[in-house]
DNA sequence: CTGGTTCATCGGCAATCAGCGATAGAGAAT
DNA sequence: ATTCTCTATCGCTGATTGCCGATGAACCAG
């Protein structure tokens, strides 16, 4: 029901489509549990507070992640609703492309 | 075995960043049985041949697609074994970061 | 050799990206 | 009120991207 189009499909490949953001989403996944703040994921990574700040936005902005107030800070969390949306679209997507003319009639 | 490291899932993922690249992918899977070159692909855009003449070389420097001369023109197709690939590496990283710390410990 | 087709590449242009330091605003604590 | 921490945003730089038209190489047909 909830397909994404390409356009969709690709501004989200396009948020992924840095080491530094794939990275970040990691260092959120293990500190899940807790919170994790931005100065957190910075000092998890060799880059300018500011930097990571706009990373992260354009993860926020991607959907793939967000943001709660909790006290003084920010905390960040996945949003493995959108992570898993974007999976399945992705296999969809190469699904699709792979069974085409060639091998053997696909059940529609 | 065939771990992709994250600079590389980040380099598909630029490659698969963009829409037009997303169509010529679809366009190459649909015209795959037959030769399908790059004017072909430009008929189907509304782009100039050099345009995507460009896009088809970043999907092909990101190994997704292949080039093969046949007679005056170059064809090209899809490299179904890398988009595979990629997909399982995809999948692979977001159970990764769906299963940590929280839920039932995963067997190694 | 001449002409047609295909296509990769070059040069140029505007827009976006990735990085940084600096700054300002919002809360908490004193 | 003052001071601390946290962090989003601004301004700047250089690099990259996306698009185009034009050019030239490679190849086949006359």
């Amino acid at each position: 029901m909830n397909q994404m189009r390409d356009d969709d499909i690709a501004s989200v490949m396009r948020a992924l489509g840095h080491p530094v953001r794939l990275s970040i989403l990691r260092i959120l996944a293990e500190q899940d549990a807790g919170d994790c703040c931005c100065t957190d994921v910075t000092q998890c990574l060799p880059l300018a507070q500011s930097t990571v700040s706009q990373h992260i936005k354009v993860l926020l902005d991607a959907g793939l992640v967000e943001r709660q107030a909790k006290g003084t800070r920010n905390c960040y969390k996945l949003r493995t609703d959108r992570l898993a949306e974007f999976n399945s679209a992705c296999s969809g997507l190469f699904a699709g492309l792979a069974t085409t003319v060639s091998p053997v009639k696909e059940l529609a």
